[in-house]
RNA sequence: CGCGGGGUGGAGCAGUUUGGAAGCUCGUCGGGCUCAUAACCCGAAGGUCGUAGGUUCAAAUCCUACCCCCGCAACCA
């Protein structure tokens, strides 16, 4: 009987740095799906890799003085080894500068092309370089990119475009018809509501504003934009050819059984991408499941705290194992999750050093101590044995149910549950006091092989999640890993077959006090080097250009008078004030509801932008602007002048 | 009425599809045990299941209204 195939790829990671651990994540929660697949007898690919064009990266390399692809080497080098670290099994890492991925590619794109599907056309917009994105104006927030708040610039490109309305209809109804399509479901309504119902936007797939990318083959100062590039992988990597032979390995692992994606990029897999394959005129992914984000508790994380959290630093602590325990047991389902040292610390002390490692460390002991490691079924079976044995064989069953569901914290959870149960058994059976009758050895000598039997059984459903942990049960307990066929009975453990002489720990109990001491160590307190002084935080911002006088004398600043203020209905940030400026009274709008109740203005003399064009807020006309200082963190504080001044004083 | 998610013992979460004894992990308190990593096992305290109504023999679960959080979207002039 042949295998089944099973084809699982993960998105493929940004090569701009060193991915922290919330995007390592992603690569072990796939990584314990294919391992399982794989524990269920499926003939599994594993396709995980580095996205590595792009203006972002141009300017990053050109910044460390590098070519590209020198620095993208350097980088998909350090992702791929911080995977390798991680464990993960990949049958393939792709790399977007692989060359038989560049060349399908410009096929892909070619073929797109010649039957209509994408055409050229012109963009217009504004353009923010980190994100390489164009915006609406309107959508601008002070003329900076929504996203990232960096400068934006007016740009006009010739581009090609992917006509996404044609195949709109029959991705809707592919939806519809196949509810599984888009995990967790909840994210469904999302995509269909924000984007296919109220209709596509034909799809900007190519750049000229660098050119750091695939060459569009017959327009090459055009660049295959990431949309086209990136998510082609997945076909690619199988070796996919537009107008050649199939591979062997696509006519059997197209099409993918799931894409594990970040909940961030769930529109590019469930619209955009399906579109595309619709148009190659290929069948689409069975499932595409956006994961929630592994966020750090410790306030945000940032590379100027000192506070990101990477896999081969926990890994260094804490072992490989327990961090893929970690942030595969504490991710919910559909939220995100939260990841701290102290977290950390307390699942590994209570449910891999207390629960795990203490139980096969006892069951290995007592085995010596009893019967000098000597693990021997004799039938001197009792009740108490019929419930151990059938909490191992339907720990089973749910396991492979959950994982069904792609359920992973749950599935670990129940594993858990098998080994407390085994804790559970040895205080029921008492084996200390069984040693101590003679006539009771034989009953002693099936509670330990029963324990033995049932921890194998544990260990083989966890090789998915933590495969050097099950390796190490298996050598201590002297057994080895089971099929998924063979963990269907319970009494596989070869009789007579000795545990370790010499059991070493799995987990320690960690100190949190000296954990955190060695964090501590991990990140030198850059800014705060000296004690007592409690820095202030500063405030850099990317220069404009310089301006003339003359410049600062076209605006209009005065003092102005909060003589009313009342919240914009229907807006989170909004207030609207009527400010009395002289004699006149202007109505200003102002996001800053986060930071002032409307009472506590009313009063307050602030400084106002008096001859800005007036515009529309939320529908509220707003005519001039109340200046704010703003802190790294987005804190607003309104500007007052320092002494008393009237109404309606000018500001120079 | 922009779209969506959520509010469950001190903390973090399941349970809501298909109403039917309010559960898990951690923490706290008490007890047991001694094979083991001061671990393990048992028990207890602790919850108006956001608020107010409604349907029902029965509501965390279904219906209605409202309050509060969080994403996305939109307008932080």
């Amino acid at each position: 009987m042949a295998k089944k195939p099973y084809y699982i790829t993960t998105a493929i990671a940004y090569s701009s740095g060193k991915p922290h651990i919330g995007n390592t994540y992603e690569a072990v929660l796939a990584d314990s799906i294919a391992r399982f697949k794989r524990l269920e007898g499926y003939d599994v690919r594993f396709q995980t890799g580095t996205d590595e064009h792009g203006q972002k990266i141009e300017e990053k390399a050109k910044a460390a003085g590098v070519t590209p692809k020198a620095f993208v080497d350097g980088v998909a080098a350090q992702i791929q080894s911080i995977w390798d670290l991680m464990g993960t099994s990949y049958d393939r890492f792709i790399r977007t500068t692989d060359p038989d991925h560049e060349a399908l590619v410009q096929k892909i794109y070619r073929k797109l092309y010649e039957q209509g599907d994408i055409y050229l056309s012109e963009y217009e917009g504004m353009y923010c370089t980190p994100c390489e994105s164009f915006f609406t104006p309107s959508q601008l927030v002070d003329g900076k990119c929504p996203d990232c708040g960096a400068e934006c610039k007016p740009a006009k490109e010739q581009a090609y475009f992917l006509r996404l309305s044609k195949y709109a209809d029959r991705l809707i109804e592919h939806i519809n018809t196949h509810p599984d399509f888009i995990q967790p479901e909840s994210r469904k309504n999302e995509m269909m509501n924000n984007f296919l119902l109220p209709g596509l936007q034909d799809l900007c797939v190519s750049r000229t504003s660098f050119t750091w990318g695939i060459p569009v083959d017959f327009d090459p100062k055009h660049i295959i934009y990431v949309w086209i590039d990136a998510l082609s992988n997945y076909i690619t990597g199988l070796g996919y050819d537009v107008d050649g032979e199939p591979s062997p390995e696509f006519q059997k692992y197209w099409p993918a059984d799931l894409h594990l994606i970040g909940k961030d990029i769930l529109r590019f897999h469930t619209i955009y991408w399906p579109i595309v394959l619709l148009a190659l005129d290929l069948p689409l992914p069975k499932q595409v499941f956006g994961h929630p984000w592994l966020l750090q508790g410790d306030g945000k994380m940032s590379k100027s705290k000192g506070n990101v959290m990477y896999a081969d630093e926990l890994a260094d602590l804490f072992g490989v194992d327990a961090v893929r325990y970690f942030v595969l047991h504490e991710m919910p389902f559909e939220n995100d999750g939260i990841i701290t040292w102290e977290l950390m610390i307390e699942r590994v002390n209570s449910d891999l050093a207390n629960t795990l490692g203490n139980l096969v460390n006892r069951t290995v002991s007592m085995t010596n101590k009893y019967f000098d490691g000597v693990v021997a079924d004799t039938g001197a079976s009792d009740s108490v044995d019929e419930e151990m044995k059938n909490t191992a064989l339907s720990t089973v069953r749910q396991c492979i149910e959950k994982m069904e569901k792609l359920r992973v914290a749950d599935t670990l959870t129940d594993i858990f549950s098998l080994f407390k149960r085994c804790n559970k058994y040895i205080d029921e059976t008492m084996p200390w006091v069984l040693a101590k009758d003679e006539t009771k050895w034989e009953r002693l000598s099936t509670v330990l092989y029963n324990l033995v039997e049932s921890i194998t059984i544990g260990a083989t459903l966890l090789s998915a999640f933590m495969p050097q942990t099950s390796e190490k049960i298996f050598a201590q307990l002297g057994s080895q890993a089971r099929t998924m066929e063979e963990l269907q009975q319970f009494g596989l453990y070869v009789s007579g077959n000795k545990v370790t002489a010499k059991p070493e720990i799995l987990f320690a109990r960690l100190d949190p006090e000296e954990v955190m001491q060695r964090v501590g160590k991990l990140h030198p307190p850059a800014e705060q080097a000296d004690d007592g002084k409690q820095e202030e935080a500063v405030v850099d911002c990317p220069a404009k250009p310089e301006i003339t006088y003359d410049d600062f004398m076209t605006m209009q600043f005065q003092v102005g008078e909060i003589i009313q203020c009342e919240e914009v209905k229907k807006s989170k940030k909004l207030l609207c004030s009527q400010v009395r400026i002289g004699s006149q009274v202007k109505q200003i709008v102002s996001g800053i509801k986060a930071y002032y109740k409307p009472e506590e203005l009313v009063g307050k003399k602030v400084m106002v932008l008096v001859n800005l064009k007036p515009a529309k807020l939320a529908g509220v006309v707003s005519e001039g602007m109340l200046l704010c200082a703003e802190d790294a963190e987005g804190k607003l504080a309104l500007v007052v002048p320092e002494k008393e001044m009237p109404s309606g004083a000018v500001i120079c």
